[in-house]
DNA sequence: CTGTAGACCTGGAGGC
DNA sequence: TGCCTCCAGGTCTACA
């Protein structure tokens, strides 16, 4: 489900719940894609956040002791709700806030999230030291790229989706953004020129911008945390419209497997 | 080092 | 209706 734009609507969505202080914590079901701290539920009592942040698409949430890190996996997403609502078959943890009656519910039916807890720098968490730049950041810009993806045989799109050459890009917005850029996802990393690398670096900030700016893609179960979904699937130019017209061109949308994930491009307008 | 295939897990869609 | 196969927004790990 979630790639950088969906976590950063996420993160920014749970900024109401700063400073408020956590009485409970209810853990349904230890196991997700790592066993959560089996202590979580004493760690975290009486404790309120400080702070929200978010590094690729963790979710960063700083407490007096620790940070914890969230990630949600494919299928996970956090929603504050009343204390009254039910619960439901893939609501696996629900962090109760005192003050005003509402709960922060992490659901995840496929179970690939994760909620992590550290004392440490979460910056230095196993999961987190090797990561690249974040591509909203300068330090991702035209002449890093060039440098990293000199020498790479693979598929452009499999090196953007990277997250040790830059972070937060997944299989939406991969397509997407090659789609803006005029490249074939399937094009050798190395064989990209310059300008082309100039241009992809330019798109995907854009591209990565304007789905935050639209609060995210909502494909089946991309909600934000009050339950809204998103507006940016509606301006995808390419990603799921295999079959159909190219907005630009008219040409047929091809679909194609690269690098084991499903991929979207226009034969005609990329190159 | 680079690149690839498999693994984790559930549910929905489509074919028969 | 049921069963089967394939697919899905991620990314770690093992291996060539």
């Amino acid at each position: 489900m979630p790639e950088l734009p969906e976590v950063e609507v996420t993160r920014q969505g749970l900024i109401p719940l700063l400073k408020k202080t956590i009485i409970r914590v209810d853990v349904r079901n230890y196991s997700l894609r790592w066993p959560i701290d089996n202590n979580l539920e004493n760690i975290l009592k009486g404790q309120e956040i400080l702070n929200l942040q978010r590094r690729a698409k963790y979710i960063l949430a700083k407490f007096t002791n620790g940070t914890l890190i969230i990630h949600l996996g494919m299928s996970g997403h956090l929603c504050i709700m009343p204390l009254s609502s039910k619960v439901k078959k893939h609501d696996h943890v629900d962090f109760i806030f005192g003050n005003d009656g509402q709960l922060l519910r992490y659901t995840d039916p496929r179970r690939f999230g994760s909620i992590l807890w550290t004392k440490n720098n979460p910056m230095d968490h196993k999961l987190l030291c090797k990561l690249g730049p974040e591509p909203l950041n300068q330090k991702f810009n035209d002449e890093y790229l060039y440098r990293i993806l000199r020498g790479r045989q693979q598929y452009i799109k499999s090196l953007i989706m990277d997250s040790s050459i830059v972070v937060g890009i997944g299989n939406i917005y991969a397509s997407e953004a090659l789609f803006y850029a005029g490249i074939k996802p399937q094009r050798r990393a190395n064989r990209l020129s310059k300008k082309e690398i100039l241009i992809l670096v330019k798109y995907i900030k854009e591209v990565i911008n304007n789905a935050i700016k639209k609060g995210g893609s909502t494909m089946s179960d991309f909600f934000d945390v009050n339950g809204e979904n998103g507006y940016f699937q509606n301006e995808h130019k390419v990603y799921g419209r295999e079959g159909l017209s190219c907005f630009t061109c008219k040409s047929i949308i091809k679909q194609k497997r690269i690098g084991q994930r499903s991929s979207f491009f226009c034969r005609e307008c990329q190159k």
